[in-house]
RNA sequence: GGUCGCGUGGCCGAGUGGCUAGGCAGCGGUCUGCAAAACCGUGUACGGCGGUUCGAAUCCGCCCGUGACCUCCA
């Protein structure tokens, strides 16, 4: 069987084997967020899909560097090199510093990237912790000819760099046809091409966030700060960089751009896009006030949603769609997965308890191929989840003893569950904590149920049927086992 | 207008030129005092019209619908 791991690369719109540069070693890049506001479910989106496969590559043994960076400056409200900061813009609003804007919502981000179990990168690198960086390659890209200078704004020439380049590759256009999808410049003839953009943008007198460079005090443009992070971090050529696929157009066709106006080579071997999460079959985006924030999600406050959901539900509910597809939110599909995911949670407490027989009916070790080959096609979790869908029988069958598993296809199996639905796919069990009240809650219920089945054994159902109803009333839920009870609260 | 993508059974969502995706919901059964859970069984799904082929939902053409990008967004 094929053991090579497949990759879409965007370049090629092809599956391609992946082969890192320097193997063990894997560098990768994904473009983070733009903190001047809350992320919302969208962009989580990207980053949890960036998670699993970045532990899918841990998994399978890699050195891997993972870079995300955070966008804390740089970043107008429009891309034509015009317009507001980001940052500063709200920080007007809500009378902050900057600063402040941008310390809360990586905070809050941080806190969001926690609540959805995703591991940290090894590297968070911020926009305006590498200033001099991003000076250093415009100084370089200036001296290969690819940029110039007017008034103290620094622009990109495209036109000369595609002379030399290909450029749109990204997205497969032609500089022609780019061109004349350009709509016209409103009183901005500064920029020698159409499609120029800035790398560096001389400050207002009022520009808050501002730093000197030899074109004068000025800010970076939004693209650059990636092709110099990367390049620092990762090396003038790295393995796969990563983003949503909003930013394919624009962002990385630019950076792709740069990097190589400065270095001469290409940046990156493997450009992965994560597509779009919607809503109601329309993309979730800041402008278009569709976005859900994670805790509305969590409590089921919003005028969409019927109730909350918890963090590894939708986490889950993620890992069913894959990656390069959209994802379409809605409350009956979330219920869907609630459910699912409830039972490969409980599968999984099963599995601990159950004792190995002397003789295996079941097949793991085609359990475990089955989940490596959805893996390495394209990191295909859809595919996997099925897949664990037939371990979750297999361990319910064998618990119910209509299957019988030996010690080493148990231990196997423990091994497969646990390294792709814990180390992988990322999950976990989101019980809600037992508080000292939750104990005595857990021994009174106990007792109740102990009554219950002495009922039982009295053959006094109506007692027993009256216990059981009045308790799944309050939420907890009853099962009868051959010679005792099990029960859980609902959350 | 240009570029690219998508349209799968009640819902979500994979995939493939002929071989069961999967989850949820529904229906039937086993188990149970009755339930619940679990397990077993169960669906003539692939936008429309043509074409290629022994065979297409999967390839090609046209059409319809829909979305993304082309302007900030993961």
């Amino acid at each position: 069987m094929d053991k090579n791991l497949y990759v879409y690369n965007t370049l090629s719109r092809k599956k391609e084997i992946f082969e890192p540069i320097n193997p063990p070693f894997v560098g990768i890049y994904v473009c983070g967020p733009t903190v001047y506001s809350d992320v919302h479910l969208g962009n989580s989106r990207t980053f949890i899909s960036f998670d699993i496969i970045y532990r899918y590559l841990l998994h399978l043994g890699y050195k891997v560097r993972y870079v995300r960076n955070i966008t804390d400056a740089g970043h107008l409200e429009g891309d034509r090199d015009e317009g507001e900061d980001k940052f500063a813009k709200k920080a007007k609003l809500e009378q902050l510093e900057p600063m402040e804007i941008v310390q809360k919502y990586t905070i809050g981000f941080h806190d969001v990237m926690a609540i959805f179990n995703t591991l940290s990168p090894s590297i968070e690198p911020t926009a305006t912790g590498h200033i001099s960086e991003q000076i250093e390659m415009i100084k370089e890209i200036l001296a290969n000819g690819y940029a110039y200078e007017i008034n103290g704004t620094v622009y990109f020439d495209v036109e000369k760099y595609s002379k030399d380049f290909p450029y749109g590759q990204l997205t497969n256009r032609k500089l022609e046809d780019l061109l004349e999808g350009t709509r016209e410049l409103d009183g901005q003839d500064e920029k020698k091409g159409r499609l120029d953009f800035a790398l560096w943008i001389q400050s207002k007198p009022e520009t808050l966030m501002k730093w000197p460079s030899p074109w004068g005090w000025g800010f970076p443009g939004w693209h650059i700060e990636c092709s110099a992070m990367g390049k620092k971090y990762l090396g003038e050529t790295f393995d796969i960089h990563g983003g949503g696929m909003d930013l394919q157009a624009t962002h990385h066709t630019n950076e792709i751009a740069q990097s190589q106006a400065c270095s001469n080579t290409v940046p990156v071997k493997y450009w992965m896009h994560t597509n779009m999460l919607t809503v109601n079959g329309v993309r979730m985006s800041k402008s278009a006030g569709n976005g859900f924030l994670p805790h509305e999600l969590f409590t089921g406050n919003h005028p969409l949603l019927e109730r909350g959901y918890s963090p590894m539900v939708v986490r889950f509910f993620m890992a069913q769609s894959h990656y390069r597809s959209t994802l379409d939110f809605s409350n009956e599909a979330l219920q869907a997965s609630e459910k699912g995911f409830q039972k490969l949670m409980k599968a999984g407490e099963t599995l601990n308890k159950l004792k190995a027989e002397n003789e295996s009916t079941v097949n793991i070790e085609e359990l475990k191929n089955n989940c490596y080959a959805a893996m390495n096609d394209d990191f295909n979790t859809p595919i996997l989840i099925a897949h664990l869908f037939d371990a979750v029988r297999i361990i319910n069958s064998a618990n119910d003893g209509k299957e019988k598993i030996n010690q080493t296809d148990l231990e196997k199996l423990k091994l497969v569950y646990k390294s792709f639905v814990f180390d992988v796919l990322g999950l976990k069990e989101d019980k809600t904590e037992k508080s000292g009240e939750g104990q005595l809650t857990s021994d009174l219920i106990d007792f109740i149920l102990n009554l219950r089945l002495e009922a039982k054994k009295n053959k006094d159902f109506s007692t027993s049927d009256k216990i059981r109803d009045e308790l799944t009333k309050k939420g907890v839920k009853i099962k009868d086992t051959k010679d005792g009870f099990e029960w859980e609260l609902e959350n």
